[in-house]
DNA sequence: ACCTGAACACCGTTCAAGT
DNA sequence: ACCTGAACACCGTTCAAGT
């Protein structure tokens, strides 16, 4: 979207790849929770490492490439429809959410590559869309778009670096979070000791929806 | 803070080095917009790489190390006091916001490693203490507390990730900024097309404390 | 208990060379 | 225009050996 392929032209076998493929496989090892490095995409490719530089400049601009296919596979269409402004950015943001939880090692590129591809232009747009909707002036639908993001990716990163290894269903995750969360002595951290059942639930969608509220509720005017 | 000092007491040429050693070694290195590699801190100390596996089991655990000093450089203490309780969670806010944009490298760390260390503990309690403070039950003071982490570690992850490799003023990342996004098609963008002098602003302090203004409007009782 | 030498299995990237 | 061979300068980590 938005980007004129000029791969879909092409003809016979003077192009054996194309850069869709090679995000294509990048986010086959991102769904295996393998690093989608340039030696480990190259090699389940069947081609040497230096060949993906004679169609990506460098690392950070795959890794691009690859940010922006996460952001179309979360669905920016979710943003648009008939549902109330608030229920198209929830939606849109636990999308998003379930998308990356779903690739723990995806989290991580939004911090090292900006997001400046069509789809992230899209969600910009959307997004400026449904909190026009909501009645802010621009500059604050603006301010509140991006709040929204940072909200998303923080969550996000924050819950991949709290995973263990192997990952795990959520109530699993929960359970396990709890039994670290126990050891704390309460004569030192008394009101963290006293809300340790909520601690242990930070990861989890319920405390994303509850942030997430607590944002929009900033966001719409008072 | 919380942890027993076990080095102090120790003399004589037994123990060359300490665990806190090595944690300075790798502030110094994120100081000078370098990764803190085993390989790095070990070259820096004048040791070899594999010395450092006697004090730290692997790479995470000298993360989280880091990740805590960070916390306690940011200053807990700020979140105590009589000011407002807002007053002393924004401060806190933009401290650690400053140091980590100071050190563009450690942003990564709070995303590869849980925040488990003494200073974490006490950024948790203080936090837990403020909103207890402004009104909130316990439950909506700790999800609170953790949607305020969220906030600033996001902010900061996406502004590095959007910095130039040399970094820059703020001005000046701004007017870049303003720059990149001036290209953007109106026809295909509208809405982001009429706020990109709104969207050049993202990564700057103003727009860091109006999504945490929104958030604490958000959290607070109704 | 602490540190090293040597090695292993990885990275991203460059450059000259082949088709 | 596209792909490769070979190399360079990095990583984290392990393990046997030395003191």
């Amino acid at each position: 979207m938005f980007i004129v392929d000029t791969q879909v032209t092409r003809r016979g076998p003077k192009r054996s790849l194309t850069s869709d493929q090679i995000v294509d496989t990048a986010l086959d090892l991102l769904d295996l929770a393998e690093p989608p490095s340039i030696r480990g995409v190259a090699a389940r490719l069947g081609v040497r490492p230096n060949t993906l530089y004679t169609y990506f400049p460098d690392r950070a601009a795959l890794e691009r490439a690859i940010i922006d296919r996460l952001l179309g596979l979360a669905d920016p269409a979710l943003l648009t429809g008939r549902r109330s402004w608030r229920r198209r950015i929830e939606d849109f943001a636990c999308a998003l959410r379930e998308v990356l939880l779903r690739r723990p090692r995806a989290v991580g590129l939004f911090f090292t590559a900006p997001m400046d591809g069509p789809a992230a232009g899209l969600v910009g747009e959307r997004l400026l869309e449904a909190f026009t909707t909501a009645g802010l002036p621009p500059e604050d639908a603006s301010r509140a778009g991006y709040a929204v993001m940072v909200q998303v990716l923080g969550s996000v990163a924050l819950a991949v670096a709290d995973l263990p290894p192997g990952g795990g269903r959520e109530a699993d995750l929960v359970a396990e979070r709890r039994g670290r969360l126990s050891l704390i002595d309460p004569s030192l951290l008394p009101l963290t000791a006293g809300t340790v059942d909520i601690a242990a639930t930070w990861n989890t969608e319920t405390q994303f929806r509850w942030q997430l509220r607590a944002l929009l509720d900033g966001c719409a005017p008072r």
